[in-house]
DNA sequence: GTTAAAATGATAAATAACACTCATTAAATG
DNA sequence: CATTTAATGAGTGTTATTTATCATTTTAAC
């Protein structure tokens, strides 16, 4: 998983990497994020808030991405093969699953019951994920 | 995709070789995957492979690596933000255990039940991907 | 409004994985 | 053995993603 460094070197780690200024970029962003209730690429970001915010550049969006991430707001989805998306973070825990058609990420809710069992002897289990493969209701030609 | 036909496809899967020469580096690498038992990285097997065939350079691997791609003799192992690693073809359904200290990936037999009620109306299910994240044997200290 | 400095946008640079090039090596065949 | 030509190793090139640089803009406190 990604493993930001934390900034905690001296007794008082005081210095939070928190952003200090609201601009409009970083709002429109986060409401992106917000509002779209599944995890996006940095480009799908890019996409998102350019419209709202002419002019954003890439730059802003990774920036905004790594102050969230260290501020705690935001965490990394990653999918097999895939380039990270980012989440809101917070929510419960959950799962992914990914449109064959059109790639987009989805949230899942719901856990497999007795994953522990797949464990082999001698392995300790910290974590799992799952990833559900198929074909998202847009792409299936369904109504939202 | 490279797609060659030149070759009669013969009744039988097994025989229909796309490499023309068996090669020291070849046979080599083609050991490593096979008695691995596990997915390798390309580095993985550059580095195993090295101590039977000194001077096997990193090219080679991955020539090798789409060669048996191409005859189906090796299937793609993606785990979520890792590079893609290689395990031998024909192996029954199974899942994937990464070790979050060593971040060696093992093979896991058996699949959760009922994956397929996590699966929200309207979507249409496909395929799914388990990976248990934690520490393995030579990792917790245990022996192998 | 003024002002200091944080944030931005454009772009260069770093990273990583992998493919391509080509002179040389070495399998397979006779 | 000699021949032919696929395969190799070393290096270069490519693509995609992410970070660093820096002049300029903009926020927030006066």
């Amino acid at each position: 998983m990604v493993d930001d460094k934390s900034y905690s070197s001296g007794a008082f780690a005081e210095n939070r990497p928190r952003s200090k200024r609201r601009t409009r970029q970083r709002s429109v962003i986060q409401r992106m994020l917000l509002e779209a209730n599944r995890p996006l690429s940095p480009h799908d970001i890019l996409e998102a808030a350019q419209a709202k915010a002419p002019g954003l550049g890439i730059a802003t969006v990774y920036r905004t991405i790594h102050t969230m991430m260290t501020e705690g707001t935001l965490v990394t989805v990653d999918i097999p093969g895939e380039a990270p998306r980012y989440e809101t973070a917070g929510k419960e825990h959950h799962h992914h699953f990914q449109c064959r058609e059109c790639d987009d990420i989805f949230d899942i809710q719901g856990c497999p019951p007795d994953i522990q069992k797949l464990t082999p002897k001698g392995f300790r289990l910290e974590g799992h994920q799952v990833v559900l493969y198929g074909v998202c209701p847009p792409c299936t030609g369904m109504p939202t």
